[in-house]
DNA sequence: TAAAAACTTCGGCTATAATCGAACTATGAA
DNA sequence: TTCATAGTTCGATTATAGCCGAAGTTTTTA
């Protein structure tokens, strides 16, 4: 190898089925204390430390500590970007059961993709609003157009303070069963929030998400049928 | 997990050290064979066979064969996006000596990735195209204006034929250093392809790529200057 | 101050898989 | 038809690292 990262390092990390599924818990937006990382990918407390220690110093994981309690995250949204992108090339899960098959349905159609929204409604959702002409596309990020601008403020998102986050504010991502780019970033993220407030979504397990009747009406609102999903 | 496809399958593929410097030397483009991917690995002939079947059996890596002669390739430009993504969260190389320092300098101005021209003047290249009206941003492409169609055709690329090909036209691919968009697909690589012909730019080792005095003014005709890379 | 909870460290066991020598197959050249 | 080249398969060895039991640390609760 020449004087590239050494990308086999980071696939190391992400190679163990253990730690595997304690990233994909983690991609889940929300920190979660090691007992339940040990809970989701199925081994002992002591097991699960030593996994995320070694996750911690390949900076995939970062930790807050509450008193006896340390929380883990995802180091950044590029390393949940690196896992989508993988998922990519991954082969597709095997379904061994009915219940599996309309799981994996769900999941294609809409889910969080670590805080923002993808799967089908993600997809539609981000064009959508580049159709209505709320957003354009530049190289890496969506701008907001004037006409968003207003949009989005009817919308009851607070783009201002979206923009101030220290982090991308309205970034391209690319979807593992789509193939396509969607929303992300603060914006991404902020219009996540707004969906669940107004009721248009609601969580399932594994990341899924459910949508609402009164969220039907609503994005259909936005020029989305139930057939597009 | 729940019916996602398993990312750490192929981790586990990237992970070993030796399969890895042999998907490195893939990303260079050209098919190449076994022994000369034992030889980049460092491993001897029957290990690299054992390697290589587990990168075919995982669709990472596809063979044609010719003759006794089986020459690999990566399977698809996916596979490539997806190193290239793990690289953006890697650590960087330890940098040991000058000459490796300065060759990682080299290859973050310009290198090809895996079939077109990446890095700062990869992203610089895009980014004129962009400025002079001959691309314009979609979602997961670019698409050659009118303007475009002239200048390609001036700058003899052959559009026609490069749209023909069974493979992205003018897909977008992220960069590693630069964390930014690019020109990839068919059209990525004729450009890429045109440059050589032109002489602008050279083969270095690790597929770095350097400008030559030819070169530099013709990258300033078309906006580039030396400083901005 | 004691006990429980959350987590880490250490040590030994075990399974996986990377490695290469040796033998084998298949193609091409002399 | 014989030899060389390109590559695969098999088997034995070895190193790595995942795993958990046991014991330790730190913080909160009682």
């Amino acid at each position: 190898m020449g004087n590239r990262p050494d990308f086999s390092y980071v696939a190391k990390l992400m190679a163990d089925s253990s730690r595997a599924a304690m990233l994909d818990a983690l991609l889940g937006l929300d920190g979660l204390p090691a007992t339940e990382l040990a809970r989701k990918a199925n081994v002992s407390l002591q097991t699960a430390s030593g996994h995320l220690s070694k996750l911690v110093e390949g900076e995939l994981v970062c930790v807050e500590q509450h008193g006896r309690h340390r929380y883990f995250r995802l180091a950044s949204t590029d390393v949940a970007q690196a896992i989508e992108t993988l998922t990519v090339i991954a082969p597709p899960a095997r379904i061994s059961s009915l219940k599996d098959s309309s799981r994996a349905e769900k999941i294609k159609i809409a889910r969080t993709c670590y805080d923002h929204l993808a799967g089908k409604l993600g997809v539609a959702l981000t064009g959508a609003f580049i159709e209505k002409g709320y957003l354009v596309e530049a190289q890496d990020d969506y701008i907001v157009t004037d006409k968003g601008e207003t949009f989005f403020h009817e919308f009851e998102i607070d783009l201002y303070s979206s923009r101030k986050k220290r982090r991308h504010f309205a970034r391209k991502c690319l979807d593992w069963s789509e193939r396509r780019y969607h929303l992300a970033g603060s914006l991404g993220h902020a219009v996540l929030m707004r969906l669940f407030d107004l009721n248009w979504i609601e969580n399932l397990p594994d990341r899924a998400v459910k949508i609402t009747k009164v969220g039907e009406k609503g994005f259909e609102s936005l020029g989305i049928t139930k057939k597009q999903l």
